[in-house]
RNA sequence: GGCGGGGUAGCUCAGUCGGUUAGAGCGCAGGACUCAUAAGCCUGAGGUCAGUGGUUCGAUUCCACUUCCCGCUACCA
């Protein structure tokens, strides 16, 4: 796997921001990439490379793409004038704009505009259309979820027109080969960190030959037109592999009030990690929103999550089944010789679905894989519940069988909760003595993955319960 | 204005290629138990599946219209 994340550091917007600060850009893009990066920290990312439009790396491959694309007549001089959005980075035409008070403004975003008149390269989009669209349809699930498709190919049925990629007006960006006073479209350059981070135009190195195409661009809902008709073609034309996905996700909203540290519907993740630990966060945002669709985070709803799902259906399965263990086990783990009809139907929830989840996960259904793991918690506490092991004292083997098939339960849940409460897991793995390095996906389909007679060590509370102040 | 998505239990959402009593979680009420973070388990209350009309033996599911929300897009100007 290759996680990439960045930043891209672009633009006029940013050389205003650096010359109002009286820094130089570069520094200026220093410490916000660097924020960036702390955070991916704090979010406990898994991400394997982090790449910054501003590295060497990155501006020759973009150099390079642009060769290319001029190589393959797909770019051309010509002139622009119009009014500009340096918020936006988005030119309007005359029907776009909107005067409030000798203001002149972009009517969609409200941001100001100025006029702008330059010479430009152009790259010729609108050669595009039909392939694109050809492809649109010969590849369903390139642009996901489906509900955003639509508005993707009407948007390019509507018709292309060719596409400014340079600018003359600034000078913070990737210099156009042969042009120096012209900069790159910030388009162009920031959607190439995906091949420039696999060293394009390299492309017999391993790290291009083994990731590219990528199997998925996880993007906000907001850039889904860049990644979905510019960039596809700016491929074409580079006559490099399209990626296979295009998957535009939704925005977390705060209920329907604004933002309010008063009214209680805290937003920042930094707040919300401080109060309540980063794993809840990442799991409430797995569990509650739709995934794909716009999805909203309360505080009531956090803390219900962390009560109902890890506090008392996960945390407390670990609890009762460890402590139990400890002492009626001797605090080992016990035989499994025998496992009747009822045991089975537990474990082999996993081994029966172990296909469906790898389906549904490649499809990015998040929300199957975290209703399994419920439904499969539910089903252990209940299985516990049931099998009543504290009455079945006097028949040793039945009770060691119960209680190897529980930690077993706990084992398959727990590997599978890795990608989403990554820390609590490593706390909750203690239990078997085990690491993270010991999980593995397949593993889950296994009934005998942990050995009899090993340890078994009760461990702190994984979550705390919040107390809810009653309203 | 056009295109697309959506309006299902108090809340967040599944689902129905049309078919007997519409599902889950949370929340709420009651019960039995006690290994456990007063957790877990069982039972229950709660829905005219946005509205109207149509197709059909039968529609929440299909069609039309209406209404509200969201996204994209266009225009009036």
């Amino acid at each position: 796997m290759h996680f990439l994340t960045g930043t891209d550091e672009h633009g006029l917007k940013i050389q205003r921001a650096a010359e109002k600060k009286n820094v130089d850009p570069q520094a200026f893009c220093d410490e916000i990439s660097q924020t960036f990066r702390d955070l991916s920290k704090t979010l406990n990312l898994s991400n394997t490379d982090f790449i910054r439009t501003t590295e060497e790396r990155h501006k020759k491959t973009v150099q390079h793409l642009w060769s290319e694309l001029e190589k393959n007549d797909d770019i051309y001089l010509s002139k622009y004038s119009g009014w500009y959005s340096v918020s936006d980075e988005a030119f309007y035409s005359d029907e776009e704009i909107t005067e409030k008070e000798n203001i002149k403004m972009a009517t969609a975003s409200g941001s100001p505009v100025e006029w702008i008149e330059e010479e430009s390269y152009f790259f010729r989009l609108s050669k595009w259309q039909d392939e694109l669209l050809n492809y649109y349809e010969k590849n369903p699930d390139f642009i996901s979820p489906k509900s955003r498709k639509n508005e993707v190919v009407s948007f390019v049925k509507g018709g292309l027109k060719d596409l400014s990629i340079s600018r003359k007006a600034f000078s913070w960006g990737i210099k156009v080969p042969n042009s120096p006073d012209h900069v790159i479209y910030v388009w162009l350059d920031a959607l190439t960190n995906y091949i420039s981070a696999l060293n394009y135009p390299d492309t017999d190195n391993t790290l291009f030959k083994k990731f590219w195409p990528a199997s998925v661009h996880l993007i906000g809902k907001d850039i889904l037109r860049f990644h979905s008709v510019y960039w596809p073609a700016f491929l074409m034309a580079a006559k490099i592999p399209l990626p296979k996905k295009i998957y535009g996700h939704g925005w977390i909203l705060s209920g329907d009030e604004k933002m309010s540290k008063s009214k209680g519907n805290i937003l920042d993740p930094l707040d919300i990690i401080e109060i309540y630990g980063l794993d809840p966060l990442r799991y409430y945002l797995i569990k509650e929103v739709s995934f794909g669709n716009d999805g909203n985070i309360s505080q009531d709803r956090l803390e219900d999550c962390i009560n109902s799902d890890l506090a008392n259906n996960y945390g407390n399965l670990c609890q009762r089944v460890t402590a139990f263990a400890e002492k009626n086990c001797s605090s080992s783990v016990p035989d499994n010789k025998e496992f009747n009809d009822e045991d089975l139907v537990m474990l082999n929830k996993f081994t029966d679905n172990l296909t469906a989840i790898r389906t549904e996960i490649d499809n990015q259904n998040i929300n199957y894989y975290i209703n399994f793991i419920i439904s499969a918690l539910f089903e252990a506490n209940k299985y516990f519940n049931d099998q009543e092991p504290w009455k079945k004292k006097d028949d040793k083997n039945r009770l060691n069988t119960i209680v190897y098939t529980s930690l077993e339960m706990i084992r398959k849940i727990s590997f599978m909760l890795y990608p989403i409460i990554p820390s609590s897991i490593e706390k909750a793995l203690k239990i078997f003595n085990l690491n993270v390095d010991a999980i593995n996906f397949e593993s889950i389909a296994k009934h005998d993955y942990l050995v009899s007679g090993k340890p078994i060590k009760k461990i702190d509370i994984l979550f705390k319960k919040i107390e809810k102040k009653d309203d």
